[in-house]
DNA sequence: GTCTATAAGATGATAGAC
DNA sequence: GTCTATCATCTTATAGAC
C-alpha cells in the first residue's frame, strides 16, 4: 500500500481531506503541505481543482468498482456480499467518521463542474446496479431491472449513505451500526 | 409567509443557499446581494459566520420541532403520520432537489465550531427519538427506547437522508421517491 | 517535475460616518 | 441599522528559473 507515486499520493491526501472536510473546504495549499511539496506542483499535475475533483472522484468510482468484483469473485451467497459491502463501508466510518466520497460530493453537487458530476452520478447508479443484482439473485432471479428490485436497491443505497451520514453529523460511528444492522435484518440477510 | 423581518431574510436565503451549495460555498457578499442590502449589514446581524450557522441550524431544528408537533396534532394514525413526515422532505427535494440542512452541515461538520455541531446532534437524536416513538405507537406499545425500535428509527432516519442525498447527487428528484416509496412498504405503512 | 514569486480576485471581519 | 471604505489573509492559478 505505500505508493510513491505523487499522482496517488496527491489524491490520497485530496481524497482524505475530502472525506472530512469537503471539496469546498480545503485549498491547494493544504493538499500542497500534507503532500510535502508546493501548490504549484500540485497544479502542474491538475491544472484546475475541477480537475482534481474529476480524478478523484472517477478513482474512488474505479476503486468500487475493483472492491464489487472481488466480492464476486470471493462471495458466492447474495447475503454474504452484501455483508462484505457493507463492512467495507464501516471501515470508511470507522477512520474518522469519513463520508463516502460520493455523499460528500453529491451533496457539494451544485458548486461543481459537469465532469465531476457526471462521475458522481455514475458512482450512484454503478452501485445500485450491484446491489439490485445482487438483491435479485437473493431471491433466485436475475430480473435486477424490476421495478420492485431497483426500488430496494435505492432504498439499500440511500439507508447506507444516510447512515454514514448520520455518523459524522453525530460523530458516532455507531449511529452507522445501528442503522445499517436493522437494514440487513429487515433484508433478512 | 412575507417575513418582512430583517433576520428572517437573511436566514432564509442563508438556507437556501445552503441547501444548495453548502456552507462553505456561500460568502457573506453572496448572501448580502440575495437580501438586498451590503455585507457589513450582515455582519452587524450575525458578528461571524458560525454566529448565522448556530442560529440557521437552531431556526432549522425549530421548525422541525413545529412541524412534528402539528403532525402529531393532525393525525392521529402511525402510519399517516409517517407519511406525512415523508412528503415534507419531499416537498424539499421538490425545491431545487435541496438537502435537508441537517445533512449539508453534518456532511461539513469537521469545518463547523462546537454550539453548530450541537446544533446538528440534537437535530438528529429528536427526529430519531420522534420515528421511534412513532415506529412503537404503530406496534401498539410506548416502548421507544427498545434497541429494536431504536435501530428500525435509526434505519427509517438514514433512509431518508441519504434519500435526499441520491436525488440531490443525481439531480434527480424520483431517486427520492423510489428509495422513500421502498422504505414505506418495508415499514408496512 | 519542483521550485520561488506573484498576480488578480475573493473572503471574513472591522472602523467609523450617517 | 445600514452604509462606505478598508484590512489582512486566503484562494486559484500562472510565469519562469532550476
Amino acid at each position: 500500500m505505500d505508493r510513491s507515486d505523487i499522482v496517488d499520493r496527491i489524491l490520497d491526501a485530496a481524497q482524505s481531506l475530502c472525506q472530512t472536510r469537503g471539496f469546498n473546504a480545503f485549498s491547494f495549499r493544504d493538499l500542497a503541505e500534507q503532500v510535502g511539496i508546493r501548490s504549484a506542483s500540485i497544479h502542474y499535475h491538475f491544472p484546475t481543482k475541477n480537475d482534481l475533483g474529476q480524478a478523484l472522484m472517477m478513482r474512488y468510482r474505479q476503486h468500487f468498482e475493483s472492491f464489487r468484483a472481488e466480492i464476486n469473485r470471493k462471495e458466492s451467497s447474495p447475503g454474504g456480499k452484501l455483508r462484505r459491502y457493507v463492512d467495507a463501508l464501516r471501515e470508511v466510518v470507522e477512520d474518522q467518521h469519513k463520508l463516502c466520497l460520493c455523499s460528500m460530493l453529491g451533496a457539494e453537487r451544485d458548486t461543481l463542474s459537469a465532469p465531476v458530476q457526471d462521475e458522481i452520478r455514475k458512482f450512484v447508479e454503478e452501485n445500485e446496479a450491484w446491489l439490485a443484482k445482487t438483491l435479485a439473485e437473493r431471491k433466485g432471479t436475475n430480473a435486477s431491472t424490476l421495478p420492485e428490485v431497483r426500488a430496494a436497491a435505492a432504498g439499500t443505497f440511500a439507508a447506507l449513505q444516510g447512515a454514514m451520514l448520520a455518523a459524522r453529523a453525530c460523530d458516532d460511528a455507531r449511529r452507522f451500526d445501528l442503522a445499517a444492522d436493522w437494514l440487513l435484518r429487515t433484508l433478512a440477510v
